[in-house]
DNA sequence: CGCAGTCTGTACGCTATCGCACGTAATGCC
DNA sequence: GGCATTACGTGCGATAGCGTACAGACTGCG
């Protein structure tokens, strides 16, 4: 496994031009992500963008009542904070980690004037945020027309992306809040797929056994998230 | 009513400071937007950019099996294209013009160039596409969440507020392609909207009666959209 | 070791929406 | 002024997911 002390394990931080990322190096800050962390609140303003290393991000809308439905999740593909850089300072959802890990977070002011330096820096964020739009999108396709079982399994795809191996910690009650449906409804859809021998599960830990298997039976959004995510931000880490 | 023919209409050109706009003017193409133009399709690369004027556009994305939803609407507050100047140059979703009207487009070459600069132009983009961003979100949380009856409000108010006059042109089967279900849906929360008195239609033609009724009856989402909207992008139209 | 707390499984009636099949009514066009 | 077309209304069985209630099973802590 590779050193999580290397910002470069965050797939946009690699993205980054040489000269670039030698000024960033110094202001990252290595901090834990512990499960369960709120790294911003709706309508507050960030101090910090966070940039996951092992770690998994929710990107969530809290309703009145108290549900939730994810709108997005952020591993270390992304970076947590775009709307310190979109300008609006503050979006009406909150950003709780879903999956404890590491990650280096960068403060907001320093963010902002490398930002507006308007270079490559700002050609590669703008190019993850259009990959985020496109998770945000095919989000609300999903909701609307596709069932529970396909949801899940783009879930589980979208979040072992996410990660290095093929198990996630994660109890079914904390997915049923990602998607926002009952409990009760993901414990049926996973009993589906490991009768099926698709994953194996117990308390709290999913480990997946057939990937292939996953993606044929989720829905088309989950190709459309991925390639997008490929295409804009393509694998600079062979560096 | 205001003369259709001044780029100012539209509230993101009227945003723009004296200079830029001044720049921008002669490279602005008035052009009709009938209604069902696609404005581009899923994958290809955008020409221009359209800057609705009275026109409304719905971005949505299509399904393999044909079925659709719409991810987002834009009218005289926005934009058609944020991927040009996002850097992806496309995205897996189509625009198609949902009411009819006129639009000012821009090539994308002189978008791009312009953007480069940098400047106020840029952080007006940016911000724009982050209100943009969160009308997205809210479409996924109220696909998951909310009632068709609800779901029409929403649709209504945000049609509305992006024309000026109280009546839309639109048949029911549009909007339930739009909101992604069956138009005998729409019929049926259509005829409880039509039976309380809050609007009245007959043959593609929908004339709002109380507003307020409508915001009462709609959910949570509309408001996030709406002050997102006005907090990103104040009516600098009063210049 | 025992017990509390957490996680997962099961059951049952309920509701919103779907899919399909028709019926009706307004409009426009020749 | 007749007729095709388009738009809207209605009915009915099917079903996915909800709300609620409760039971079993694993785990960790004292």
């Amino acid at each position: 496994m590779a050193d999580l002390q290397d910002p470069r394990q965050n797939r946009l931080l690699a993205a980054l031009p040489p000269g670039e990322f030698q000024r960033w190096a110094p202001m990252l800050e290595l901090v834990d992500m512990p499960l369960g962390q709120v790294l911003y609140e709706s309508g507050l303003t960030l101090s910090h963008m966070y940039f996951p290393l092992d770690s998994i991000v929710s990107l969530l809308y809290v309703m009145e009542n108290g549900a939730s439905a994810e709108i997005a999740v952020v591993g270390n593909e992304g970076l947590v904070g775009v709307s310190l850089f979109m300008g609006g300072e503050t979006t009406p959802s909150r950003a709780v980690v879903q999956s404890g890990g590491r990650g280096f977070r960068l403060e907001a002011q320093a963010m902002k004037s490398e930002f507006n330096r308007a270079g490559p820096v700002l050609h590669l964020l703008l190019r993850y945020t259009q990959a985020l739009i496109t998770q945000m999108a095919q989000t609300a396709v999903c909701n609307r027309h596709h069932t529970l079982d396909q949801q899940l399994c783009r879930w589980l795809l979208l979040s072992l992306d996410r990660l290095q191996g093929s198990e996630l910690v994660m109890t079914q009650e904390l997915i049923a809040n990602m998607l926002g449906v009952r409990r009760e409804g993901v414990t049926e859809s996973a009993l589906k797929l490991q009768s099926s021998g698709l994953i194996r599960y117990s308390r709290g830990r999913i480990k997946v056994l057939d990937r292939d298997g996953l993606e044929q039976r989720t829905c088309e959004c989950y190709a459309v998230v991925k390639k997008e995510y490929d295409r804009l931000l393509p694998a600079t880490l062979a560096v």
